[in-house]
DNA sequence: CAAAAATGATTGTATAATACAACTACAACT
DNA sequence: AGTTGTAGTTGTATTATACAATCATTTTTG
């Protein structure tokens, strides 16, 4: 890999992530935190906080908070686990399911009209690369 | 663009984000909105907030907070402009040249990490399609 | 030229996302 | 039964940001 290429991964990088921290404060709906967290449990089905935020890797206290959020949305439902008194399942209800399809295609427009004049194989190819530095974080 | 393309984009961003976010927080030395205000003004030479809040998309005020915290660990100067009464130039002092390059000679090698078995062809298209990303983010 | 408007910067206040530490309630294992 | 472990919540702190109000000057204008 050339240092040129690494100079720029590394100061795009810092870029975009201000870029986009700001860029999706200013949502009314769903906050990017609820988004993930909802998409996960629409997902993984019925699982406590602890199962999620390993899934997320983010602590338990980060994810009790944001799933107490959405549990007061009623976009997610919480119910005691019938075989532990400690535990609870979350699962998303039917409201949950439909906030997270409306905002899920406001982001993939928003994202579309950002790529429109791109070449599509560089679309897949930002793609593919985004996945596999994403991967690359998690195994670190 | 296949819709494929631009889901994976989509979930692969909220991730990145998500992650890298918290990952530079556990930083003792240089936060990541330090670190771009002090490249912008090691780039930029002798400019007050204001411009350097447009230069960096940013409200004045997050940069006059984050320059006023720079000044504090004698990283930046802050210099009254001679021919407006209002106005302040800020430029990087030699520990702050220091600081900066430490700091990036760390990140550099953190993400060059992160990239060691890429073939360099995806490092070099990654780079490239960081920037076109962040272009088109900006010219929005 | 004096009053009003504009401008550069700071400060107050608010919000979002996060972590760590302390705590509560229950469970499991000697 | 008592200790230790575990699921979850809550208190507190930090970082990064924006918007609104304010202060001090400078520029415009009538």
């Amino acid at each position: 890999m050339s240092q040129q290429a690494l100079e720029t991964i590394e100061l795009e990088l810092a870029i975009l992530i201000r870029r986009l921290t700001t860029a999706t404060a200013d949502n009314r709906n769903l906050d990017r935190a609820s988004y993930l967290l909802l998409r996960q449990l629409a997902d993984s089905g019925n699982v406590g906080v602890k199962t999620l935020a390993r899934e997320l890797q983010l602590d338990v206290s980060t994810v009790s908070r944001q799933a107490a959020a959405l549990d007061q949305k009623q976009l997610v439902e919480k119910v005691k686990d019938p075989t532990d008194g400690r535990a609870f399942f979350y699962h998303i209800t039917d409201k949950g399911q439909e906030e997270l399809t409306i905002y899920r295609t406001a982001r993939l427009a928003s994202i579309e009209r950002l790529l429109t004049d791109w070449p599509s194989d560089d679309a897949e190819d930002f793609g593919r690369l985004l996945q596999q530095f994403n991967r690359a974080l998690r195994e670190r």
